[in-house]
DNA sequence: CTCGTTATGTGCGCTACCGTACATACAAAT
DNA sequence: ATTTGTATGTACGGTAGCGCACATAACGAG
């Protein structure tokens, strides 16, 4: 049972009503998830669904030509493999371990048995999809309207929320990778944020010395995302099961 | 029983299995969609599930200043409001019909209660969902990454896929406003099709006359959400439900 | 300390798209 | 036939981000 001790600290799995949370723990397994480690490839059927507690995973949707874009990112309040329980066995997207940590995994056979039995769980994970819907569509506006500015400053946020501390691992390649954009662009929009004393960074570490002020200049995106994710978090589970 | 003759033109209606169609049957309910209806607002409380047949309708995401961009496109392949099932309530996103037509709905109580008894209607709006996401994810990145020319192109053969015949009565400003661009960006971008031969148009009426020259023409993204749909479209349903 | 490697900074011409302001053209109404 | 409104075309300066080619700087291994 020690290895399971920390999974509470996803806040789906510390969601989860106690019943249930009895069924999973055999199957749940902790695990380490360094970066850059792959969970999913584009079309790839999927043996788990992932927990992450201290990581945090992109969801990255990828063009043939290699380039790429982050349609959202997850960390300790959702999970990573919604498609397995969605019916489609795969997406064509791949999720990217972006900042190291550590998570939970269950085998998709008991994810989807528990899924099956229609309850709490069904309407939890399906809850959580939904700010997860909400988290891509905005990415999509936000990628035609915003300046990389703001967008650095959203994704700062974003990450931010999904970690300890106010230092993130991460450099300016990867970040641009992110949000697909050259990595040029984001040197020079994290230089601007620096010369505001915004952010400090590195070579590969960034410092957010101001919160509020990155908020300040971020889009409106992030408000809208961080705000969807808690309206659905208050919610309470409907959890009955409609008579057969 | 008049009333809901067509109703199987809406794929997902005729995929339900007999034994589901006939309860719904009394709540289901036809329904014209004309141009410019909206059928949910920004984080309204969705009255009702609509069923397009002939109509299409454009999932938009606003912005607080007004600016605009198409996340997803559904027709007689889907259904408008899934935030109903998965538990939502509403979604910061807003549904607004693109071509007008005839569609069916149904009451959100029916919906929901339908869903909840957890078998073959459970998984099919859950597949459809899962296509959706592709969707908005796939446009996301082509937001960010593709030109006005090839998106324009991606736009009308999704939106030629909903329709019968090859001619969509559609501005150049509603084009803009979906794919989140000027309306004179819309204007080359389509002076460049004719020029090409590929389309035709006149005051809100756009002919497509070199289907294949479009699809030459498009970005991947067109491919890759359609082939999406598809490989959804021929999984069967599990519609299982698993024992108590 | 030096060297190779990786991360970051800079410069420059280029292009797609923007904002704005008009000009034209078609279509329906009177 | 003239008017009015809407749809489309054109023009032009402005700019954000691109692709490319380097320059610098930090760090790690030897």
């Amino acid at each position: 049972m020690v290895s399971t001790k920390n999974a509470k600290q996803n806040q789906l799995l510390a969601a989860m009503p106690e019943a249930e949370w009895k069924r999973w723990l055999p199957d749940i397994e902790a695990v380490d998830l360094p970066l850059g480690k792959v969970l999913y490839e584009p079309g790839a059927t999927l043996s788990h669904v992932y927990f992450p507690t201290t990581a945090i995973v992109s969801l990255l949707h990828v063009l043939e030509n290699g380039a790429s874009a982050e349609i959202a990112v997850v960390g300790n309040e959702g999970l990573v493999g919604i498609s397995l329980f969605m019916g489609g066995e795969s997406t064509p997207s791949r999720a990217v371990v972006q900042s190291a940590g550590k998570g939970f995994r269950l085998p998709a056979q008991a994810m989807k048995d528990e899924f099956n039995r229609g309850g709490a769980v069904l309407h939890l994970l399906l809850r959580y999809t939904q700010a997860l819907i909400t988290q891509m569509s905005q990415t999509a506006v936000c990628n035609r309207h915003h300046s990389l500015d703001q967008q650095l400053c959203r994704w700062l946020l974003l990450s931010l929320d999904r970690l300890e501390g106010s230092e993130l691992v991460m450099t300016q390649e990867l970040i641009s990778n992110m949000l697909g954009v050259r990595r040029e662009g984001v040197t020079e929009a994290a230089l601007l944020l620096q010369a505001a004393r915004l952010i400090k960074y590195s070579r590969g570490r960034i410092s957010v010395l101001d919160r509020p002020g990155i908020e300040k200049r971020s889009c409106e995106c992030y408000g809208v995302v961080k705000k969807e994710y808690d309206r659905l978090k208050e919610i309470p589970l409907e959890g009955k099961r409609a008579p057969g």
